[in-house]
This record gives structure tokens, C-alpha cells and sequence, in this order.
DNA sequence: ACCTGAACACCGTTCAAGT
DNA sequence: ACCTGAACACCGTTCAAGT
């Protein structure tokens, strides 16, 4: 069998095979042969549909970001641009924690990923509707993607060990706790999530009603 | 020559040739044989001092947190912890922009990592003595390394591509500059981290002025 | 104890050959 | 156009052999 009449491959059906690969497995897991296998192809049938493995993993990164929900940046809806940003992160952040192994790929920027800069770009147009100078919009659409994404992929969740002799009193005093249970873990980083987007997003409101008053140009003294 | 009356590596050397190389060519440059190569023995002889590779990048890694200033968690500093955080996080970022490439493997959490772990350990501790509960002195930890790590990782200026074409405006109403100059980004990187630090820290003030007000237990109805 | 070469079980990617 | 097997130039890691 060279060639089927009917293509046995296509981009989606690679995509699917390799985020669920990743999801399961994680992104080590993902070899071009291993993936084929999965898909009842040789390795290099895949080349005929992405120029390397790379692309593919961008493809699965950006069908993430494409799960991120926008609605609240639609100049139609009635959320205030502080609520939208909060539930936009919240979004942002739901869909990378159901797919955390692919969360290092989707960490690099935006890239040329479709959905990713469809992201970036509704967020740029809706603050700039809500007031925000062009040059503060840009800002906040990367600083949101900053915290988000650093939030999932450095979670304290997965950062430490479990292995109480991991981690000596005397070279951390304050480290006590620092093995816990994951479950104790995984509340630590659903609060500092939600306590540094209460304090980004009330930062920023500070900042936005400083806007207008300090705009004049400085005085000639 | 099998082996020399004077060990030819030792784990310093180590993670010295493999830091420079990380800096040099990027993380994808570091095999064990090419590593092996640059110090001038086979490969092989790497695993007499570490276990594997992941082990000599993490160090590489560890050496990266090892260079972050802690001296504003002193107990003797006079700097507030507003004042303290802020530097604390300009340090932080300054050690990972002078090494990028190695900011992947560092965004994954402190680990095991000694340096990474003390730097936990003394932002926790200051933050406790500054008068912030426990839990949200974790918290605190927490968010500002997705902030930084998220700020190195996913900069601005590496995620957009430079090609015109890339972006279509029928795609992306608002992206029209999206390839900007690497120069221009690079400020646009700097402006998002200020921003966002400052918002942060503005934010976590107002969160510690209501510490002490609504701390009483709710009534019963 | 510390380095070596050989070997194992893999990689990503290219390419001529097949239909 | 789309898949194949063979091939190239690599990988990380193990291990017996050498001093």
C-alpha cells in the first residue's frame, strides 16, 4: 500500500492523535515515529501534511488557546473591562490547567499560532475600547499572558517533591510545609492565582483612573 | 588514557561549559556528546557525576537562581515590603533575561533546586515578617514567580514573528504593528513588566490594609 | 574513582520509489 | 498527492573494560 484513494492522514486527525498523546503521555512521549504508530502510519507520512514536528505541537497549543473564551471582549457585551479581564484570565487559565502538558509549547507566545493572536488581539481592542491608550492596551494583554501562563506551567503544584527528606529545615527555615499533600498543593496555586488577579486587576484599576489627571504635559519651571 | 591521577570534571565544570553553552546556542545545542565534547571527554563520562541530563540543566538552572539579590529580605534591610517585593522582582528578572535560554527549565518551579528553594523560602519568610498570614504569604511567593518566570518565558519580543505577512489585519483587526522592530518589543516587554509589577504590588497593598478590618468571624443571622 | 569505546534503543528528517 | 522503507546523522544511557 503506497498510496490510499482515500488520504489517511489529515492536519486535524494529526492534531487530535498528538494532543491526546501529550495529554496522556506528555510532550517527551510525542515522537514523529510514536505518533505515526498511533495514527496506523510510518514516521515520515506525517511530513506530507507539516513541514516538522514543531508545527504540530504549535497546532495542538493553539487548539488550546482556541478553547479560551472571548465572549466577554465582544463590544456587545456589558461586562466593564475590569470584570472582562478577570473573566477572560479565569477562562485563560481553565483551559491551560485541563491540558498542562502542552502548557511549555503555549508559554513561548503567541508565535504564529491563529488562535493565540486572535487572543492577544481581542484583548488589545477591547481595552483600547474601554479607554486604555494604545501603548497600556498592549501592555496588559501581555502582562495578563504573563501571569496566566506562568501560573500554569510553574505551578506550585508540581514544583516541589514529594519526599519529606527533600527539604532540610536548616537550609529552609521557612519551609516547613513545603511537601504537602498535592491536593493542600493545588489550593496554593488556585489562591495565588486568584489573590495576584484580584491585586493585578486592582492595580490596574488604580492606574486606569490616574489616567486623565496626570496627562498634561509637565510645566516649564 | 582511561583515567587521569587528576579528575578531568567535576560538577562545576560541568555546569559551567553546559551554562555557556545553554547562552551560547540555546537548550536544543546540549547533548550529552556535545557537552562531553566541549570539556574535552566522551560522553559517558558526564554520568559519573551527574545522573542524567536533566540533572546538569537543572543546575545550570539553579545557578541562574543563585544569582538573584535576597538582600532586601534581610531581617536588618530597612526596605518595606512593597518596596522589598518590587526590588526583589527586578533582581529576579534581570538574572533571567541575562540568561533566557535557560528560562524554560526554571519556569517549571524550584524543584529540587537549592538556590530556587532559598529564594522561596526568603520571600515567604519576609512577607510573614512584614505581618501577612502564612497563607498568603505562600500565595504571594506563588504569584510573583508566574509573574516573572511568565514575563521571561513568554516575552513579547520573541513571540511575534518577523514577517509582515504574518499577520493579516482581516485576521487581527488590531495587530497592525505586530511586527514591530526587536527593539520596539523589547521596550514593549519592559513597560508590560512594570506595569504589571507595579500593578501587583498596589493590588497586594490594598489586600494588606483590609487584613486587620475583616478579620472577625460572620455573625450568625 | 573516573574515564573509555561499544552497544542498545531510540530520535527528526530527507528522499527515491511506489501508486 | 500521499504513503512507504531505507538511510543519515544524530540522541540519552548502560556497561564491561581499563588504570
Amino acid at each position: 500500500m503506497a498510496r490510499p484513494r482515500k488520504p489517511l492522514l489529515s492536519r486535524d486527525r494529526i492534531v487530535g492523535a498528538a494532543g491526546a498523546l501529550v495529554d496522556a503521555e506528555g510532550l517527551d512521549a510525542v515522537s514523529t515515529r510514536r505518533l505515526a504508530a498511533e495514527l496506523g502510519v510510518s514516521g515520515p507520512s506525517l511530513y506530507n501534511h507539516f513541514h516538522n514536528k514543531d508545527e504540530i505541537l504549535d497546532a495542538v497549543a493553539d487548539g488550546v488557546s482556541a478553547k479560551v473564551d472571548l465572549s466577554m471582549f465582544d463590544p456587545a457585551d456589558s461586562r466593564d473591562w475590569r470584570t472582562a479581564l478577570h473573566d477572560y484570565a479565569v477562562s485563560y487559565r481553565a483551559a491551560l490547567t485541563e491540558h498542562p502538558n502542552i502548557v511549555p509549547v503555549l508559554a513561548r507566545g503567541p508565535g504564529r499560532r491563529p488562535a493565540g493572536l486572535r487572543v492577544a488581539d481581542a484583548v488589545f481592542g477591547a481595552m483600547v475600547r474601554a479607554g486604555w491608550p494604545p501603548a497600556q492596551a498592549t501592555y496588559i494583554g501581555a502582562l495578563m499572558r504573563y501571569f496566566i501562563t506562568g501560573s500554569a506551567l510553574g505551578s506550585f503544584a508540581s514544583g516541589f517533591v514529594d519526599d519529606e527528606t527533600a527539604y532540610d529545615p536548616a537550609d529552609y527555615p521557612h519551609l516547613g510545609q513545603a511537601h504537602l499533600l498535592a491536593q493542600r498543593r493545588q489550593k496554593v496555586d488556585e489562591g495565588a492565582f486568584e489573590t495576584g488577579l484580584r491585586a493585578l486587576i486592582d492595580g490596574l484599576a488604580l492606574q486606569y483612573e490616574q489616567l486623565g489627571t496626570v496627562r498634561q504635559p509637565p510645566k516649564g519651571r
